[in-house]
Parts: C-alpha cells; structure tokens; sequence
DNA sequence: CCGCCGGCTGATTGAAGAATCAACCAGTCG
DNA sequence: CGACTGGTTGATTCTTCAATCAGCCGGCGG
C-alpha cells in the first residue's frame, strides 16, 4: 500500500509482513490442513524465512488462533449484528445464511479453514473452538427463542436445535462448495443454493406458510458497515 | 466369547484382539483425537503391547482408516436401504435420520469419530473421506430426484443440495449431543430432536399440501397475522 | 563514511512419537 | 516332554518438525 518510507510507515510494514504471513496461513492450512503443513509450508507460500513466522507469532498453534481469531470473531460480530437488529424472523435468517455465503464469496479458503480445521476440531490446546461454535449457536438461539414467544414458530420447535439446525444447514451447503460437490465458481449456484437454505429452513419452522420470501424476492447486501467498533473483520484480500 | 481352545478357534481370537484395538482406537480417538493421541494410548487403552498394534495394522493411518470403513459402511449400507425401500419420501426422510440417530445411540463415540475426524478431515491421506461422505448425500439425493419428478417437492428446490441440507441438519443435530449443547444422556432430548430434524426438513421442502404421514398435527397458537405482510426484504440491519 | 539498530534469515537443535525387531512365552503337536 | 509356532512385548531406532539463536543485511543517524 503506503510507499512512503517514513518511520511512521514502520510499524505499517511490520503489520503488512504480519498479514502475509497470516494469508499464507489461511491458504496454506486451507490447502493441505493445519496438522498436514508444517511451518516451513507457511513461511515459502508467504515468501519469507522460516523464523519470521516466530517472529510475528508465538508458535504455531497462536497462527490458528490468529487465524481464528480475525475470521470467526468477524463472521460472529456481523451474525450478531443481524441477531440483534430489526425486522422480522425471516429477515434475519436471511440475514444470518448470507453473512456466511457473504464471506464464503469475499474468502473461500478463510471459511473453509474456519469449518474445516476450527469449528470441528476436537479439543485442542489453549483456545476453546468447540466453545467458539456453541457460542454462535447459542447466540443464533435468541432469535429463535423470541419468536417463539411471538408465536412466529411451530409449537414442536426448540429453539437451541433450530438454530443448531440453521447452522447445519448453512455449513452443509457451504461444505457442498468446499469439497467441491458444487462449482463454486458458480454465483448463480451460490445464490440459488443461499436462498434455497434459508427458504427450506423458513418453511420448514415457520408456524404459518408462506415466509413470502421466495428466492427471486431476495437481494443479498453487502455487510457494509458495524454497528459499533468496526474492527477485525472476515480476513479480505486487498 | 468363546472360551474354547479349539484350533478353529485361533482365527477367533485374532479377530477378536484385532477388534479390541478396534474398539480401543474409536474411544481414544474420540477422547482425544487423532492427531491428538499417540499409537501408545491406544494400545494402552486395548490393554495391549504397543507393538501389536502394528501386527494388526500396517500404520496409524490404517487403522483410522479401518475406524472409517467399518463404521460408514455399515451407516451407508442402511441409508442405501432406507433410499431404496418403498414408502413415501416422508418415511424415508425420517428413516435416513433414524438411521443417524440410532447409530449414535448404539455407539457415541464411533459417531463422534466419523462426525469430528473423518467426514471433515481436510483432504488427507490415501482415502477418499471427503468422497464418502460425498457419496452418502448423492445417494440420498436420488431420494429428492425421484420425489422431486413426482412433484412432491416446492418447484425451487436443488435434489443435491437438498440432500445435502438433510445431512448437514442430521449431523449439526447429532454434533449439539457430541460437543454436550446438548445432553446426550437424555433419552426423550433424542427422541425429540430427531423428529425436528426430520418434521423440520419436510416441512421446509415438501410441497404444500401435507401428506399423511406427518408427524403430530401441530397447531398454530394463532395465525401470525403481520408477520407474513413483511417480506423478508426487510432491511436486516438499519 | 562508519557503526548501530532492528527486521530478517535459515542452519541447528532436540523433543516427540511413528515404526521396527529381536527376544519372549503360551500353547500345541508329535 | 521337548521341539515348534506364532502371537506378544517394549526398548531401540529413525524421522519429522516445532522452535531457537547466532548472526546477516540495509537503512539511518551521526
């Protein structure tokens, strides 16, 4: 970015080295997975020595972390951001299937690190990613919860599996493209494949018919901007 | 077993070792991992010598891998069976997750295993564990072709993906009792989540009209009169 | 022009653990 | 009852990497 070789640039040119390094991660731990490539792996795909990796990370497993960090705390801050806005149940699930798909189309690899090697891997060293996945879940289950009391769904609906449900749903599909049982590199597929899993789910928790949104009527927006801090966002190419 | 000592009962005994080791790996790495636990955990949790590990198995790799065929197979063949059975496809759909849920009933932590370390393993060694589990929602989706042709189906679902949904559903479902969101000790928490699996499903994907073999008629506790008005175009944050 | 400073390098180390193998022993058979 | 067989053992070897660290540039201030 900045050319500028001022002092002040310093610590820009750290950070932007951090970030390579990092995206070399991402893509590496996307390739091969995070027990299948070594250190070494990262350092080459980022273009740097070996021990700068240790430079800019404790050790391995704080990459994870990191790595983690900026992609889930991200996706979770938007999925809340929906969560706790305004508008009716089938917005939100809307809401909540095209934050995911949103950054599925902005990084594929970042998801498919974050569902393959995180959310599912069993339990690890000092970050609880188990926890990371419940979290979402629980916090997705407030939706649900509230418009159960708002007589939106059906009787027999617990709220917690709904929104475990939502989710299954949603990384299934994901999962779909990232194992390559759908052509990714398909948008019209990624949008009919959205709208069809909040559809589906809508329909099927619904109390009454029609969640009226039918996939034509749905126009994915862009995530634009935080309610409150603006922070660590999905990891964005530049 | 047979306490027998027969010649014709060597072979016994030595599939009956070879099954103990079996059972020892499923628990181990289900406590902790594959990649989390040495050869010597499960041997020492067999009961055996390290090194009969490898007079039965040729590597570590093998013997997750034996973890896979023996459990999945045994799960594919049933939901083959399921697929290809008669009935409506809302017996079916019921069956598959039945199918699902009793074999996590019979043996958690073989599940665990297949759900944590197998079906989303990144693209690892020799097998195709990504590709089995392909398999599994390719087979079901003949399930949703052949209902789909027969109109049974909204016009705008995919089979695949919708197959893929079922799955994603099922294993999140069965995921909430492996990571303990849910209690997997409660027997009627089972029950129930599996009929919202499947009545969810149906629901989201069937035609309108109801057919018959639904579960429980469940009953609106009133009609959600402003809720349907508001199209899902709602802005979903302001 | 020199020498310092901090980002950067990559050979080296050593821990962890997969895989081996020579010895051991519990049965079995002649 | 003694030779034999093959399942069983676990110390030993060999490999793989994570992590270290002793220095190397290259810019910058003096």
């Amino acid at each position: 970015m900045a050319q500028s070789k001022s002092a002040a640039d310093n610590g820009n040119r750290e950070s932007e080295r951090r970030r390579t390094i990092l995206r070399a991660a991402i893509d590496v731990f996307a390739r091969k997975g995070y027990h299948g490539c070594r250190i070494a792996d990262v350092a080459k795909e980022a273009g740097v020595a070996y021990g700068l990796v240790y430079h800019y990370f404790k050790n391995k497993d704080e990459l994870l972390e990191t790595v983690f960090d900026t992609g889930w705390s991200g996706f979770v801050t938007r999925v809340r951001a929906v969560v706790e806005g305004e508008g009716p149940l089938s917005a939100k699930v809307h809401g909540v299937v095209d934050v995911a798909f949103e950054a599925y189309r902005v990084d594929p690899r970042a998801v498919k690190v974050l569902i393959l090697e995180i959310a599912r891997s069993p339990a690890g060293s000092r970050i609880n990613r188990q926890t990371a996945f419940v979290d979402a879940i629980r916090l997705s289950s407030e939706l649900f919860i509230r418009a159960k009391e708002a007589g939106e769904l059906r009787a027999d609906t617990d709220p917690l599996l709904s929104s475990a449900l939502l989710f299954g749903a949603i990384e299934m599909g994901l999962t779909a493209f990232v194992t390559g049982l759908a052509d990714s590199r398909d948008a019209q597929a990624l949008e009919r494949a959205k709208a069809q899993i909040a559809d589906t789910f809508l329909h099927g928790v619904l109390a009454d018919a029609s969640p009226g949104a039918e996939s034509a009527a749905w126009k994915p927006e862009k995530p634009s901007s935080e309610k409150s801090s603006t922070k660590s966002k999905a990891p964005k190419r530049p």
